[in-house]
DNA sequence: ACTAAAGAACTC
DNA sequence: AGTTCTTTAGTG
């Protein structure tokens, strides 16, 4: 008989081994890779994934009793070995269930079978004569058109209206039909054609660098980078090109849904075997997308993080866009960063990767000056465009002169100078909502979310929020604390901004782009759109009007509170603001016009404000990394965050103190290399749904003994606790 | 001595 | 995850 090792797809951590399963004599073509459905406990059917396969005598026997898979899922075994490796690796590193590495390789979580569509195409059998077609004119167009095109679909036949002539010459065997399988491409119809340019000679000597790699077929990671505005998108697609004349495949990831069109334009114009993949696609689109990857008709994958989770093999290079961006951690479980898993992959493939950034992470660019990364940069602006200026404004001294606005005096001037030059601007305030801070004036308490003691923002629609886990409140009449009637609404988010706008500049079209205002479907790019097509004169809004996009008819840009971020206890405060300012300053003058930036802060000593208005990343690293350094965070060590839940506080907490007083004694006594552990504090989500949450620093210079630790005592089989590596909060 | 609730074990 | 079996706490 044949037994097969099935890993099953149930969501729990407690299940991290595999079934036997008996393969019926009518499913002996399965072998490692198929998904197939099978019994499990109470449930009628789930998902699983033969694992392996083997011939056992009949009389050997099992302490438990075989069932029988019930049926395989698809026409063919749905993962490649090089998935399979691929996902068993991903486990073991982040320390989650196979089956859930396993599962982000599938078009849809839930195995469903999705139906494959085709469509008749018209293809010419034999050679005719056009002598026999005097009279039916209709059928000698179709077979002269059939000769001339090679073939021809319905609808092309419909739009000639030759529908009628198809039936005849099907009977008389001069043409044959064929199915085809239609794969749906929303992505299809974007078009482009290449710009005219020369490269610079930084943009040479990056693409001669990576190419020496390249043609090697040798494992190397480089770090581009290139101020905005330097060409990093020419550099990727030069390199593209050259991983395709070798025949390796290319795989170019964003950070964000919303920038793919964007990058899948500029590749389009030199490509036309490109897939588009991300997690917002229908589930027939990103099937049919894995079916072309698959038979190789694929030779670019472009896409947000998940586009790492394909068919794809022979790949060559890896570029992952905008490093440094935070959306490339993945918040839920399994919980991977899309920089390590593309390295991982790449180390797989022998392929080259790429990380392309304007202000790279601390991680990478202290990596490439350790020399693991080969570093490239780009300082300079295409075309010798000049970077813009940026003005730094102490609004301090605003107050002082008496200027109690959300906007200063100087970048007034500039609003009004530019609209009346009918030039375009931006302004960045990354605060949604009305008032960031609700407080009561007689004894200053600051109205904080119950849930995670996050202050609350205020909204125009009469709601107090909690932008961390979304509650929402009434805001209160009198204080809750010593039933005063003194409320005031403090500080400005984008809602009230949009009020101070539309006040001093009644004439001006503007245009507000936040979380709120970009909650349907398209509705970042209808007002990306519509910026573009200068149907407004200034955009505002949260971070998001700083990403990626090139609008020509900006030239100048203001960023609000740009140090409001440091005031948060992260330890990556710094480097987000210096990131805020250097993008939202590279929206200013690409083209001709030259860029004007305005940058607002209270503590405008603060490094990340002042190299970030210098546009000097290097400077700011100096100052940031020995910081650092100095604490004891990454670059300097990893982290891992344990997050313990029960309903019960206490109890929670306790287990939490437990694991924390193990660690100590087991691991940070006996390690050579410097481990802490932290904790347990509340988390920043304290309660979710009645469950009361503890959470668990771990700084670490070991990972594996750290593994081994929380291995050793079970903990990443415990559905009551979440391990997060590489997280992205502390806390 | 009995019942309800919490905890552990199991799913091929 | 969802279910069942086992242990513990609570009650008069």
């Amino acid at each position: 008989m044949i037994t097969a090792e099935v890993c099953v797809n149930v969501t729990a951590n407690n299940i991290q081994k595999n079934f036997t399963y008996l393969v019926p004599d009518r499913l002996k073509f399965l072998s490692a890779g198929w998904r197939v459905s099978v019994p499990f406990g109470r449930f009628k059917k789930i998902v699983g994934f033969v694992m392996s396969v083997r011939e056992v005598e009949d009389s050997m026997t099992f302490e438990f009793e075989l069932k029988e898979i019930f049926e395989a899922i698809d026409e063919e075994s749905w993962f490649t070995p090089e998935m399979m490796s691929a996902a068993r690796w991903m486990s073991e590193f982040y320390l989650c269930p196979l089956s859930q590495t396993m599962a982000l390789f599938m078009p849809g979580r839930k195995g469903k079978k999705i139906a494959a569509r085709f469509e008749k195409i018209y293809k010419p059998a034999r050679a005719f004569e056009e002598k026999n077609f005097k009279k039916a004119t209709a059928q000698l167009k179709l077979l002269k058109l059939l000769e001339e095109r090679g073939e021809l679909r319905t609808f092309e036949i419909s739009e000639q209206k030759l529908s009628g002539a198809v039936k005849p010459l099907i009977e008389a065997g001069l043409i044959k039909v064929e199915e085809r399988r239609i794969l749906r491409d929303s992505y299809s119809k974007i078009k482009s054609v290449p710009r005219r340019f020369e490269l610079t000679a930084e943009q040479t000597a990056a693409i001669n660098t990576v190419e020496k790699f390249l043609t090697a077929r040798e494992f190397q990671g480089f770090l581009l980078h290139g101020v905005t505005g330097s060409g990093k998108t020419q550099v990727y697609i030069e390199l593209t090109k050259i991983t395709r004349r070798m025949g390796r495949r290319v795989i170019i990831l964003v950070p964000e849904i919303a920038l793919t069109s964007q990058i899948v334009l500029h590749f389009k114009a030199y490509f036309s075997d490109v897939a588009v993949l991300h997690s917002r696609l229908s589930l027939q689109e990103r099937s049919d997308a894995f079916h072309r990857i698959r038979n190789g008709e694929v030779g670019i994958v472009i896409g947000a993080r998940s586009a790492l989770f394909t068919p794809i093999d022979n790949v060559g290079l890896i570029v992952l866009d905008e490093e440094q961006d935070h959306s490339y951690k993945q918040e839920n479980a399994p919980r991977y960063h899309a920089r390590i898993v593309a390295e991982e992959f790449a180390k797989f493939h022998e392929a080259a990767i790429v990380f392309g950034s304007a202000t790279p992470s601390l991680e990478s660019f202290y990596r490439a000056k350790l020399g693991e990364l080969i570093l490239l940069k780009m300082p300079r602006r295409v075309l010798n465009n000049p970077l813009p200026l940026v003005e730094c404004v102490d609004m301090r001294g605003e107050l002082r002169a008496g200027n109690k606005e959300v906007l200063s005096r100087d970048l007034m001037e500039l609003l009004k100078r530019t609209l009346s030059e009918k030039n375009q601007a931006i302004i960045l305030l990354n605060r949604r909502g009305w008032s960031t801070i609700v407080m009561c004036r007689s004894c200053g308490v600051v109205f904080g979310c119950p849930d995670c003691g996050l202050p609350m923002t205020y909204h125009a629609d009469g709601k107090l929020c909690c932008h961390r886990c979304e509650v929402e409140l009434a805001p209160p009449e009198i204080c809750p604390e010593c039933g005063s009637r003194h409320i005031k609404f403090l500080g400005t988010g984008t809602e009230k901004l949009e009020r101070a706008l539309k006040n001093f500049f009644p004439n001006a079209r503007v245009l507000r782009m936040d979380r709120d205002s970009t909650r349907e479907k398209f509705g970042y790019k209808k007002i990306l759109d519509a910026f573009a097509k200068h149907e407004a004169d200034i955009l505002f809004g949260t971070r998001m009007v700083a990403k990626g996009h090139d609008i020509s008819g900006v030239t100048a840009v203001g960023v609000l509170n740009a140090d409001s971020a440091l005031n948060f206890s992260n330890f990556r405060a710094a480097e987000q603001c210096f990131e805020l300012i250097t993008q939202a300053a590279g929206r200013a003058g690409r083209a001709d016009l030259p860029g004007k930036v305005i940058v607002q802060a209270y503590n405008v000593n603060a490094p990340a404000i002042k190299f970030g208005c210098a546009q000097d990343y290097e400077k700011f690293c100096a100052i940031e990394i020995p910081q650092r350094k100095e604490v004891f965070f990454p670059p300097f060590c990893r982290l891992v965050k344990l997050i313990v839940m029960s309903t019960k506080e206490d109890k929670a907490k306790t287990l939490a103190k437990e694991i924390v007083r193990a660690f100590r004694i087991e691991v940070v006594k006996n390690s050579v290399e410097r481990q802490e552990i932290f904790g347990p504090i509340k988390a920043a989500i304290a309660n979710l749904r009645g469950v009361f949450r503890f959470s668990v620093l771990i700084k670490s210079n070991n990972l594996s003994a750290v593994r081994n630790f929380l291995r050793a005592h079970g903990l990443h089989k415990r559905n009551d606790i979440q391990i997060d590596i590489d997280p992205s909060t502390t806390d």
